[in-house]
RNA sequence: GGGCCCGUAGCUUAGCCAGGUGGAGCGUACGGCUGAUAACCGUAAGGUCCUGCGUUCGAAUCGCAGCGGGCCCA
């Protein structure tokens, strides 16, 4: 049998007794294994990065992950869903360096790059242990204790495999570019890496003195002046026009070089006081005009270089329209540099310092003073145009935020730009959630995808496999770590990480050469890129590759559109040209509650744990799931989160409402089935019934399409008003019935039955309260039950649906609340009965609505009696009023308009109406006056002592008239629920007995009181009830009352 | 500077794809209920549907331009 519930909803009893009783099940295996001949649904979960707490965002990916699985998973799925971890790359090196105060590669190098690796694998090792007990206080459900982790060997081995690959495929290229780099880590960074923030930077422009004429300047402009040194071109371009210009400041006259257009803002720059354009051309005529390196003096390897003017389309008017070229710094001066055969100069080392090719700047940090020291110099030989600052985006390093610098190096790349429009026509074959996710954004994206740069010069990382002859330059890509052992000759491999790879050497086949493996590590955006096959544990095993791969689903953040979306694509596009994912669901991200982003300078950071600690796991996950579509931001808000816990609140109480009553009555639901119970259901149980099942479809409707707001805001709808605002109230009196009653009997059944259906409707998103009231009312009396509710099959029993009957009684609702509202307007509490109400209804649905739910109607309503009107009937007992139009009547009667007027409000009204609608005319004999209809209006008088609302289907007049029998009613029940209130008070048993008496000051009302003596002992279980004027009040309790004016006294003892 | 998304009551949002009288919840005010009770329910007030222009008989909805926020890119 159940039992009793009698606490509060408290989130935090409910979730730890669940989270111990899974575990003591072994609920998670349990469920997973019961699923194992279904259709295979294969998730692949994107791996959080090992950096300690999960947040808000975190945690929402994870509950929209969870609630997906455990729906699937109850519709008969086979789900497969390691969990996922992403542990290498520069994060976690930037933290252990800074747990162990290094600021450069050196304090690494010095310390040992096997003690720092091993340091960087505790990290993320520890780190997801704390995270993962963080998403399992959450009811995160995935595959938690064999998750797929990158730092081990067997994934390891899925990267490796996939770059060879990519060699194969001779998309694997070694390329001398310019790559995004940050100085302090010495690595070269992704694009994806790079974040960009507003910086303030110098900005000068620079006169190139025009080789051969004295006096003449090209004008250039840069925010980077310790690229000056570098410079090696200059690019206009070609179809601009430029203008010779004669510039005059302090009388001192010269000539420069800029675009037409900007001569007059370069000038006002400049402070030059007067000019002269002497003549203009387009940009080709400049092409090949050379000059000299303004630091040529300072930079001597730059006077062996030809600096010429060549021309480029990526030059806009902007500035001077003269674009500074340094190829070895910057991505188009690189092209440009590659396109016209230009030295690749580039005199900064990795850490961005100044080489010796940097002449007397040799040694100096690219970041320190370097731009005052080359600014002051440009200035000292003449070549400063103009001085300023400028605030802009600038990229950073996305861990360390050291403002990156570009560099021509030497990187490993994918050439993924070559499968960019196999990449597109991949894109439309996946199912995206939004469906603009794909069409539109991913698709913008991967439409402009460069080749992807995936060598770092790091140590915590996939290793590159990839090794090179010293003698004969020849590459050998490494695809597996049985292969490796076989070629190196060695039977046991400690660790595939640096540095004990670095230290494998192969033989070559040019006979003598040594190879060695390249000293970089895998960009970490490549390690996630292989997870849905690495997760398969392939190429080492490939059964489970070919049974579950590609993905069914993923979901992320917008974010990673340029991130895990794209990396896994391109990937996957490499290794088995075709997409890695079926389906897509984009998911947003969390904001503040003003719209902002979280961030921790901001302070607006709200964490998951607080949320949990306050309001239980339970009210965040439904908070999160239901307050703003998946893939809209959600803008978090301690009201929202309350307000969803308080529908977690509702739900309980309507749980525990009926376990008293069943527990009293031994309901045993095992031996009560539909058949029995049939014949004794009320309307409102049949409707009950079907509503739960609508319910049912509406959310496998939703979830098919992932829109999991829908999903649960129609089920917040129905707890809140179809189960507690109204079946809840319907079912009241019978529940209340002492004797055995088979309609009381059915009310149990239906509600037992509904609460059952609704924990398993509400079990994906609400794993834990659904848990809890499973395993009472069904798992108590039926050991034959599933262990647990996320074993349960989803309610399916659309038998029990009747959408007429659905229909009907929400019209009867809407007249229910209008009758409510007429009531206010009458002054009349809901407590006193009310003589009829009446229904103007619009069509015959109203009318049948009406008829078939007449008990629920008059019930809810308090009425004694119901009339239903036809559509096109006016209620009998509407008075009429006449209104004359004084604005017709002017015109019509001149002097006689007052007098008719008043006739008109005079003369009977019905009378009126009637005239004019049977002749189209009122005679006024005495004034001689014809009134006809467009003269009058008619306005309803409703009768006294009824009040009227409007309902969607109609109107509904509550007649409130007093009679003697509904009076004694209403002073009966003001007593009834007084008694029962002093009950509460002296804390009684609901069914203690008592001893009742109340003195009543009021000769009529006591009269009317006594004919109801017997309902008032029975509703409050007196077993001695006295009622009258001059009685002697005593007992345990006596209050005084005064009820509507009346003086009532009354005591109750036990 | 560009792409995509979002902007509706004090707050959170539905309606927008397929144009036809803007609908909820929270909060507020007032009221009700009192055998779910440190709960619960009703009613009311509250809207330049971000702004402007256009298409249309008719625009929250479609188009264009702008403003604010988010993600991404340059």
């Amino acid at each position: 049998m159940f039992h009793v519930v009698d606490a509060q909803y408290d989130s935090k009893e409910v979730e730890s007794s669940i989270m111990s009783f899974w575990d003591e099940i072994n609920a998670y295996s349990k469920v997973r294994e019961l699923r194992r001949g279904g259709e295979k649904f294969f998730f692949v979960d994107g791996p959080p990065y090992t950096t300690g707490k999960i947040h808000l965002g975190t945690a929402w990916n994870k509950v929209i992950k969870d609630s997906i699985l455990r729906f699937k998973s109850m519709r008969g799925f086979h789900v497969r869903d390691r969990a996922g971890w992403d542990m290498h790359g520069l994060p976690i090196e930037v933290k252990v360096e800074g747990v162990l105060g290094f600021t450069s590669k050196k304090d690494i190098e010095s310390y040992g790059v096997d003690k720092f690796v091993s340091k960087c694998e505790e990290f993320a090792l520890s780190h997801k242990d704390e995270m993962t007990v963080q998403f399992e206080s959450l009811g995160v459900w995935l595959n938690w204790k064999d998750p797929y982790m990158t730092l081990r060997d067997e994934y390891i081995e899925s990267a490796w495999w996939t770059l060879k690959r990519a060699y194969e495929r001779d998309l694997l290229e070694r390329g001398f570019r310019v790559v995004n780099w940050c100085p302090r880590c010495e690595t070269a960074i992704a694009d994806s890496e790079v974040d960009y923030a507003d910086r303030v930077d110098p900005s000068i422009f620079v006169k190139l003195p025009v080789s051969g004429v004295d006096n003449e300047f090209i004008v250039i402009w840069t925010t980077t002046p310790w690229t000056i040194p570098s410079n090696i071109a200059v690019a206009v371009h070609p179809s601009f026009e430029y203008a010779r210009v004669r510039a005059i400041k302090e009388g001192v006259s010269e000539v420069l070089i800029v675009a037409s257009e900007l001569v007059e803002s370069v000038l006002r720059a400049g402070r030059y006081t007067d000019y002269e354009i002497l003549n203009t051309m387009l940009g080709e005529e400049l092409e090949g005009t050379t000059y000299e390196h303004p630091l040529g003096d300072k930079v001597p390897k730059q006077n062996d270089f030809l600096h010429q003017v060549y021309l480029a389309d990526f030059v806009t008017v902007e500035n001077t329209g003269c674009v500074h070229i340094a190829p070895g710094h910057g991505m188009d001066d690189f092209l440009l540099g590659i396109e016209h055969d230009l030295p690749i100069f580039c005199p900064v080392d990795s850490a961005g310092e100044y080489t010796d090719d940097a002449g007397e700047y040799a040694g100096l940090n690219v970041q320190a003073n370097v731009n005052d020291l080359v600014i002051s110099d440009l200035e000292e030989r003449g070549s400063l145009l103009a001085r300023g600052k400028i605030t802009h985006r600038y990229g950073h390093c996305w861990r360390c935020e050291t403002p990156i610098i570009y560099r021509a190096t030497e990187q490993w790349f994918l050439r993924v730009s070559r499968l960019r429009d196999e990449m597109l026509e991949e894109i439309t074959r996946v199912w995206w959630y939004p469906e603009w996710a794909g069409t539109a954004r991913f698709h913008d994206w991967v439409s402009s995808v460069r080749d992807w740069c995936i060598s770092r010069q790091r140590y915590w990382g996939i290793p590159l496999p990839i090794w090179v002859c010293e003698r004969c330059g020849n590459i050998e890509v490494i695809g597996t770590v049985g292969e490796l052992k076989s070629r190196a000759g060695v039977s046991d491999l400690k660790d595939l990480h640096r540095p004990y790879v670095d230290e494998i050497e192969l033989s070559c086949e040019c006979g003598g050469g040594v190879k060695k493996r390249v000293r970089d590590v895998f960009d970490v955006w490549f390690d996630s890129a292989v997870s849905s096959w690495a997760t398969l544990k392939f190429p080492g095993e490939r059964k489970e590759f070919a049974e579950w791969w590609p993905a069914d689903f993923i979901t992320e953040g917008h974010d990673q559109t340029r991130g895990w979306f794209y990396s896994q694509l391109g990937a996957s596009m490499i290794a088995f040209g075709r997409a890695p994912y079926k389906s897509v669901l984009m998911h947003g991200f969390t904001l503040d509650d003003a719209g902002k982003k979280m961030s921790k300078r901001l302070g607006n950071v709200v964490e998951p744990e607080e949320v949990v600690k306050r309001f239980g796991a339970e009210t965040l996950r439904y908070y999160v799931l239901s307050s703003s579509a998946p893939w809209d931001d959600l803008k978090f808000g301690w009201e929202g989160i309350a307000n969803t816990h308080r529908i977690f609140n509702i739900l309980w109480n309507v749980y525990r409402f009926p376990l008293p009553y069943m527990v009293l009555d031994g309901f045993d639901p095992k031996k009560t089935d539909y058949d029995s119970i049939k014949d004794a259901l009320y309307s409102e149980d049949q409707w009950i019934l079907s509503r739960i099942q609508s319910l049912a479809r509406t959310v496998e409707k939703e979830m098919e399409k992932y829109e999991l707001h829908r999903a649960t805001r129609a089920i917040s709808e129905f707890i809140l008003d179809d189960l507690s605002r109204w079946y809840i109230q319907l079912i009241r009196p019978r529940v209340w019935i002492e004797a055995e009653s088979p309609t009381k009997l059915a009310a149990y059944y239906v509600l037992h039955r509904v609460l059952s259906d609704l924990s398993k409707i509400i079990a994906p998103f609400a794993p834990f309260i659904s848990e809890t009231i499973y395993q009472n009312i069904v798992r108590e009396t039926d050991t034959d039950a599933p262990l647990s509710i996320h074993m349960c099959d989803w309610p399916s029993d659309t038998s029990l649906q009747n959408l007429e009957l659905e229909e009907e009684m929400e019209i009867v609702r809407d007249i229910v609340e209008s009758a409510s509202n007429a009531r206010q307007k009458a002054k009349r509490k809901l407590r006193w009965p009310i003589r009829r109400i009446i229904i103007k209804p619009d069509n015959q649905k109203v009318i049948k609505a009406v008829k078939n739910l007449r008990k629920v109607l008059l019930e809810q309503c308090n009425s004694k009696d119901v009339i239903i009107l036809d559509p096109d009937e006016t209620w009998s007992e509407l008075g009429v009023k006449a209104i004359p139009k004084p604005a017709i009547l002017g015109p019509a009667f001149k002097k006689d308009a007052r007098k008719v007027k008043e006739a008109i409000e005079r003369a009977n009204s019905i009378a009126v109406k009637h005239s004019i609608n049977t002749q189209g005319r009122f005679e006024i004999p005495e004034l001689n006056a014809t009134v006809l209809p467009e003269m009058v209006e008619f306005k309803e008088v409703i009768p006294e002592n009824t009040t009227v609302a409007e309902f969607p289907g109609g109107l509904v007049y509550v007649d409130s008239t007093l009679t003697r029998n509904i009076e004694a009613e209403g002073y009966t029940r003001e007593i009834i629920r007084r008694l029962q209130d002093m009950r509460k008070n002296l804390n009684l048993h609901v069914d203690d007995e008592i001893q009742a008496i109340v003195k009543i000051n009021n000769d009529r009302i006591t009269d009317l009181v006594f004919e109801w003596e017997e309902t008032i002992a029975y509703e409050v279980r007196a077993r001695i009830l006295a009622i009258g004027m001059d009685i002697d009040v005593k007992g345990a309790l006596v209050k005084e009352w005064d009820v509507e004016g009346i003086q009532i006294t009354m005591a109750i003892s036990k």
